[in-house]
DNA sequence: AATTTTACGGACTGACTGGTCCATATTTGG
DNA sequence: CCAAATATGGACCAGTCAGTCCGTAAAATT
């Protein structure tokens, strides 16, 4: 009973045992609310349009759930959790120029214009809101580290200020979709920038 | 009657005429409605929240800037404003390296942890609110345009696109200071990143 | 088959949302 | 001083918000 997160994560993974089981994957319910908010933003998402999307009632989703906070949270998590692997992927898929495929990827190549779900939220909430504030900030530090370990490591404090500045780049670029800039043009400013700045 | 901006300003700016005056300065009003807006973001920002801040009754409110939405659509306006004012008076205190000194003011030296009010607004609400999306839209060229006229003339393409980066790059960083990255590393990197960028 | 345990549908709640309206107050123009 | 015009305060509105609750359904355990 010490461990709260154990017990509520034990709590939403119940296996099986008595009780009538859930008739939908808690899973994909999750990925449907992200969607969701990814679109609409925490505070512009009702309960009737989360429900809606995940095609529960209100009663399964608090039993499941907790409410829209906890739910977001979770969501929250597990974007942060996917959008890494698939960073780590591409990186790992692009070995002759790793940062370069990263700065494309992160700068909306996938996600479209609706951005990056966790940027967007640290720009919404984060100020008010610490635990949103946490998980941005472990995100961007690992998406730091990713580029951080393409760098050179002889210097590295150095390469720690690269890899910001790498990530900042690409991140940045996000702001110039959303005001309508085209993505060729982002491309292409991101890979003159990439041209210019050291390996 | 063709020019609806300046009908409507010349509506909003009565000099005087018949009827009680108002008791309030408008220009004082936006601005405190502009510094809610800036620290809870649109959606989370109640009619009592601005009317108390602003000082206004809800009939006062409505007679002078007709609801939320449209209040807000001229804070933002008026910040833009202000904003680019201030960015280009940075750059000409600076000749020796405005590209450096209006990157240090953009990435929130100035306006603290809250960030870019645009840029928050633009995360939020730009891809549900083309309103919006084109005053940021308008706003980040302009930022653009004033890094552009401090570069080489000489190649116009390849200075809007280091322009683009430059801002980018500073933008990125307002993430990061929402995720709790302290304003001296951000302010590091941001130096480093400049020395490597060539002029 | 009975009991226990969980899930489900949906009605319901009080608080709050943005917005309207009206009676009253204060000014200018005649 | 009177009429027209504008401002103000605050009551009021229908709609929506996140969240609760209860009667019923369906599974596991005994």
């Amino acid at each position: 009973m010490t461990d709260t997160a154990a017990q509520v994560s034990a709590k939403e993974t119940r296996p099986s045992g008595p009780g009538r089981p859930r008739e939908f994957d808690e899973g994909a319910a999750l990925e449907a609310a992200l969607q969701v908010f990814w679109s609409k933003g925490y505070e512009a998402t009702s309960l009737d349009d989360l429900t809606k999307a995940m095609g529960l009632s209100r009663s399964s989703f608090y039993g499941a759930f907790g409410g829209k906070q906890q739910l977001f949270i979770r969501a929250l998590e597990s974007y942060s959790r996917s959008c890494l692997d698939d960073l780590r992927a591409i990186a790992a898929d692009a070995p002759e120029d790793p940062v370069a495929a990263m700065m494309l990827a992160l700068s909306g190549e996938v996600s479209g214009p609706r951005g990056c779900l966790l940027i967007n939220c640290l720009a919404e909430l984060a100020p008010n809101d610490s635990k949103v504030a946490e998980i941005g900030r472990r995100h961007l530090e690992t998406i730091e580290d990713v580029f951080a370990k393409t760098l050179d490591a002889e210097d590295p404090e150095a390469a720690r200020d690269k890899a910001s500045a790498y990530a900042s780049l690409a991140i940045g670029t996000l702001a110039l979709r959303k005001a309508g800039v085209s993505p060729d043009r982002i491309t292409k400013t991101l890979k003159q920038a990439r041209s210019v700045l050291s390996p």
